[in-house]
DNA sequence: ATGAAAGCGCTAACAG
DNA sequence: CTGTTAGCGCTTTCAT
């Protein structure tokens, strides 16, 4: 076994720059509290020696940790098996680029695993972004305390005083209808998801309001609801199509739906976009390879994992606060389908 | 503002329980060499206080971090579109369950990203779990010199010192070819991804021993190459099927590519499995929602994750080594396409 | 089996 | 502007 090469300190750094521990500190530190000549010397015996602070050192000190939690209280994994869960890591981990900040990930899945990352957070943990499907999660509210900074990814369905960030979903499922309309659809509806998440309801009202600002009722019977899933899309369109046999248009609240509408109109020799248009929503992978290419709602995933990260550190920051609720623009992706 | 309310220490603990700092925290880390009447006296004092140990002071002292850094060089984005990143989190984290050890995530992107997360690995991460798609990444090389324990997720396409785990790619591209032979297929064909990665490689090599166990001859005819890509695959069937009108069976070595052969078959007129059988791989959730549904080899992803901890666990333990290869079993998902 | 004491590497007053 | 000093909370010899 070989010795184990300690990384230099800040004691060494300082004797090879001929200076005190707290000068170079300030130095490392950026206080511009330091003559030119000094700092200069000092960044030399950085690079010579190829200093990094050590972190826990740092941290036992500060009471900082320059760490971020990412906490994905999975309950529902659906959420996670589109890109969506890469996809907002990376928005995040970019915008945490050139800062000396971590993302630590913790999944909880069991009750045993919430209590491990309750414990964690309370004390090991800057802010925390945190991903979870329901709303209701006991997450939520241990966090609502305020003990800890966090941000949220989507709104949460009974209001917290937690802040969020969130995408269009109504705006999307507007742009969704809207289009329809101006495509000529006289009849236009839709397949709602769980109306115990907030996309859920979100991308209903949505629906709502476009029909009304298109001039049409919102009858009910142009609503039904499936679970996201391509089998409850299919079920829920074969609902809709027997109860009403005008439709020419159909808005599903997920892609996955969608492509369920897209074999239930096969099924019944519907031609699509000739018969039955059909809009799907998060402009997935998939979108772009079913037959005939699906149009569908793009919401921006990296940029909310972003924004999440910009207001945790604007509520990490001095102030401590920061808007509660952000919302991003989703936009339409026209395809073939409609 | 409101006092930051310190978490309790070791020391207040001993004195609630009426013992030295020492002792507590031999009890806090299972030192057996604790009489059992004091052990339980810390234990009560602990639970009362809820006491949990700093890990910025004992890494100071230990020298560990109790930190696994999860380090992504996602210079091909294509990769992580899949749900592979979520599944391989999860997994990795279900490992994780029941230590204290973290997962801390480093992306990879840039040089200069690339640069921090090795400065930063060098001393405040006990072990790295690699993932990159292409092996010839400079990180491959510099986890190689031994200095942090690392382990590849995948094989590398060059050989390292560094252990890895990966699925089987061969042996499930055999199971494939196998399973088409089986059904009666004549002839047999394959679109490969890009031979500048393990998967696609291997996946071509699992074709070629699959069709020589079928006493087939993989006539290089029957082999085109896609980019894993839906419109590469398209492309790559079009090629195979106006070089040779008797293929009736296609296995790509993607789903998405699998898709493609799927669009270029219904435009061709030629009927799915009638005409020609499709497999695919990945076991991705698109598979099940295609028309018909794909055939396609599932890949463990979740153990992936989990055994690339356990492989890293054995590297940093005592020992301090592992096996130098893990291999995972894939097999056959058989839906309607072949 | 237990306690006393010495730091781990760093920052933050406080003097100068 | 700079150096001195005093810890942050914990583990770990070393005595006892």
């Amino acid at each position: 076994v070989s010795a184990p090469a300690r990384p230099p300190t800040l004691e060494q750094v300082a004797a090879l720059a001929g200076t005190s521990r707290a000068t170079v500190s300030r130095v490392v530190n950026g206080n511009p509290k330091v003559d030119v000549a000094v700092r200069q010397a000092v960044q030399k015996a950085v690079d010579e020696l190829g200093y990094a602070p050590n972190r826990a050192a740092r941290s036992l000190v500060t009471r900082r940790t320059d760490s971020i939690g990412l906490v994905v209280a999975e309950s529902e994994q659906r959420v996670f098996n589109e890109p969506f869960f890469a996809t907002l890591v990376r928005g995040a981990s970019e915008a945490l680029a050139g800062t000396e900040i971590q993302l630590v990930l913790l999944l909880c899945r069991s009750d045993r695993e919430r209590d491990r990352a309750q414990r964690f957070l309370a004390s090991h943990i800057d802010g925390v972004l945190l991903v979870s499907a329901h709303s209701d999660d006991p997450m939520v509210e241990q966090l609502a305390d305020g003990s800890v900074p966090a941000v949220l990814a989507g709104r949460p369905l009974r209001p917290t005083s937690l802040p969020y960030v969130d995408v269009d979903n109504a705006g999307g499922a507007e742009l969704a209808v809207e289009h329809l309309a101006q495509r000529g659809r006289r009849c236009i509806a839709t397949i709602a998801g769980p109306q115990d998440m907030a996309p859920g309801t979100d991308r209903l009202v949505g629906f709502r309001e476009g029909m009304l600002a298109a001039g049409r009722s919102a009858d009910e019977s142009l609503v039904a609801f499936g679970d996201f899933s391509c089998g409850s899309g299919a079920a829920a369109a074969c609902r809709l199509l027997d109860a009403r046999a005008d439709i020419d248009a159909i808005f599903a609240a997920s892609d996955l739906m969608a492509i369920g509408v897209l074999q239930e109109l096969r099924r019944r020799g519907l031609r699509v976009p000739a018969d039955v248009a059909v809009v799907g929503f998060d402009d997935s992978v998939i979108a772009a390879t079913t037959r005939p290419a699906l149009t569908s709602v793009h919401q921006p995933v990296d940029d909310l994992g972003r924004q999440m990260i910009v207001r945790l550190r604007e509520q990490m920051g001095p102030a401590g606060r920061t808007s509660p609720a952000t919302v991003l623009p989703t936009h339409l992706v026209v395809r073939d389908s409609s």
